[in-house]
RNA sequence: GGCGGCGUAGCCAAGCGGCCCAAGGCGACGGUUUGCAAAACCGUUAUUCGUGGGUUCGAAUCCCACCGCCGCCUCCA
């Protein structure tokens, strides 16, 4: 089943071909490590997520890069030389490094949190200078650069391409007229490579002088250290696509005079409440501020993941409970099909239950073959799931296979929990008391058993032979 | 000012010319089941897709206008 994703550079959907057979390099635009990255941070490392968790699942071998941004991008294109990441290391008084290092690890954190498969390599801004350097020299020697003082800019004028990918020209940019003008600039589109400002607090030297690199130059030249010149899928939030984007492919094909990226997939903004998320509106919320919540990690992730890229999503508490709600179904049906593979005869699997399983795969991954159709994805999944509830006389091996089916499904969604909750003892305790007095018939003992569990924040629910299952209480 | 996206039931959200009197999830209501619950299953919950026109044998899907919302053009996923 071919894949076909909305490819930003050309404005329409198109067949996925990987450059190599059988392989896909993905590179995408990590955190800047300034402060804790938000739930509309980690939609769009979530779309990524999905989609390398697709291609995996159909069997394609996947690399995927993430870069750390420790080096902080300029507030403003005028020479004030204030960047976000000195900004906070000069409130907190602290190293550049250590600031990144501290909300690195709590990017890290929420991810592991988030059940995002770890990219291959997290290049580091800090420890790549060389390779930008030697990029923008190989741009200055190529005439698309110019050096005017400590500064390199990039002439977009020599670059054809530029706009193409944002649908920007100059001229309708030079007509919004926001750009501060810079006397150094040639055009005022112009952008910087390499920076001179003995104020900034992170310095390297270079051919150039002491500086610092320009806001764009470090995913061209990671992104080609570690996928090559070209590669397959590049993938941003929806704001990258202008300037930060427009500007790698300038640096990368400029520096290549290859073509730089096949497949541009970005990911639209998360509005919460129907709004846009903003410091001002106290509404950029974290993984670890909603888990403290008392909201589950993995309704999260179902809630981020569960809306089409292209769209906005508006994030609401509501939706999160709809999300638990939604991962529960999947687990009960789990929960049950385990019952099953462990106390009842191995058998033959039927034919209708084999080609349920087939059908439900062969859907799943036509909807997301559909540039990544989540919602056919997950309809496709909850109706196989209510085929599978109303089997009421399947053996072990049937379970197993039905199981097996759901593992695949969650191969690619990573919502289930691995293993069983850990239940306190203390519960299992009183669980068994009421197993016992409903024996006994003993409904008010029985009753004040579950009511104490419910108190104590677990859920005891009777399976219909004679056992039970205990799970977690809902969130708030 | 330039560029782009969206408006489908109480909420979230598919569908993008006939299979649609419109998937799926959450919620609500009724039923089966249960000691009672929960879960599960069955049924009900949009004859209608922002509004008004038009094209067409046929439109949620195409065109036009209007209204409303959002994004980018400036650090931002």
């Amino acid at each position: 089943m071919p894949v076909e994703l909305y490819n930003t550079l050309t404005k329409r959907r198109e067949e996925f071909k990987p450059m190599a057979p059988g392989k896909v390099g993905i590179y995408s635009c990590g955190p800047t490590v300034y402060s804790h990255p938000h739930i509309g941070n980690f939609r769009s490392f979530l779309v990524a997520d999905l989609l390398k968790r697709f291609f995996e699942f159909k069997g394609l071998k996947v690399t995927h890069i993430m870069n750390i941004t420790d080096v902080g991008h300029l507030v403003d294109d005028a020479d004030e030389g204030a960047d976000k990441l000195e900004e906070t290391a000069r409130k907190e008084k602290k190293d550049p490094l250590e600031i990144a290092r501290f909300y690195t690890e709590s990017f890290m954190t929420a991810s592991k949190l988030l059940n995002i498969k770890p990219a291959d390599v997290y290049p580091k801004a800090t420890e790549h200078i060389q390779e930008m350097i030697d990029m923008v020299k190989t741009l200055v020697d190529k005439g698309y650069a110019y050096v005017v003082g400590g500064n390199i800019y990039y002439d977009v004028t020599k670059f054809a391409n530029y706009g193409r990918l944002s649908g920007n020209t100059l001229d309708d940019l030079n007509a919004g007229a926001r750009i501060e003008l810079n006397p150094e600039k040639k055009n005022p589109q112009d952008f910087a490579l390499w920076k001179h400002d003995p104020k900034h607090l992170q310095q390297w030297d270079s051919p150039w002088g002491r500086g610092f690199p320009g806001w764009h130059i470090e995913c061209s030249a990671m992104s080609s250290k570690y996928l090559g010149a070209q590669f397959d899928i590049h993938t941003g939030g929806e704001d990258n696509i202008f300037p930060h984007h427009e500007c790698e492919i300038a640096q990368a094909e400029g520096a290549s005079g290859k073509k730089f990226v096949h497949y541009w997939l970005h990911t639209r903004f998360l509005l919460f409440d129907g709004e846009k998320m903003s410091k001002s509106k106290g509404n950029l919320y974290t993984i670890q501020e909603l888990i403290e919540k008392g909201f589950k990690k993995n309704a999260i992730r179902y809630a981020l993941i569960s809306s089409h890229y292209r769209q906005n999503y508006n994030f609401t508490f509501d939706g999160l409970k709809a999300a638990a709600q939604a991962i529960d179904k999947i687990q009960q049906c789990v929960f049950q099909l385990k019952d099953i593979s462990k106390n009842k005869e191995s058998g033959q699997v039927r034919k209708e239950l084999q080609e349920l399983s087939s059908n439900c795969l062969a859907q799943f991954d036509e909807a997301l073959s559909d540039d990544l159709n989540i919602s056919k994805a997950l309809a496709v999944c909850f109706d196989f799931l209510r085929e599978v509830n109303k089997v009421d006389d399947a053996n072990s091996t049937e379970a197993n296979a039905l199981l097996d089916t759901i593992g695949k499904i969650d191969s690619v969604l990573g919502v289930l929990e691995k293993a069983d909750e850990e239940v306190p003892a203390q519960i299992i305790e009183m669980a068994e008391k009421r197993k016992e007095a409903k024996a006994n018939k003993d409904w008010k003992t029985a009753d004040a058993m579950r009511d104490e569990i419910t108190a104590k924040g677990w859920i005891l629910e009777d399976t219909p032979g004679g056992g039970y299952r205990i799970k977690r209480g809902g969130q708030d």
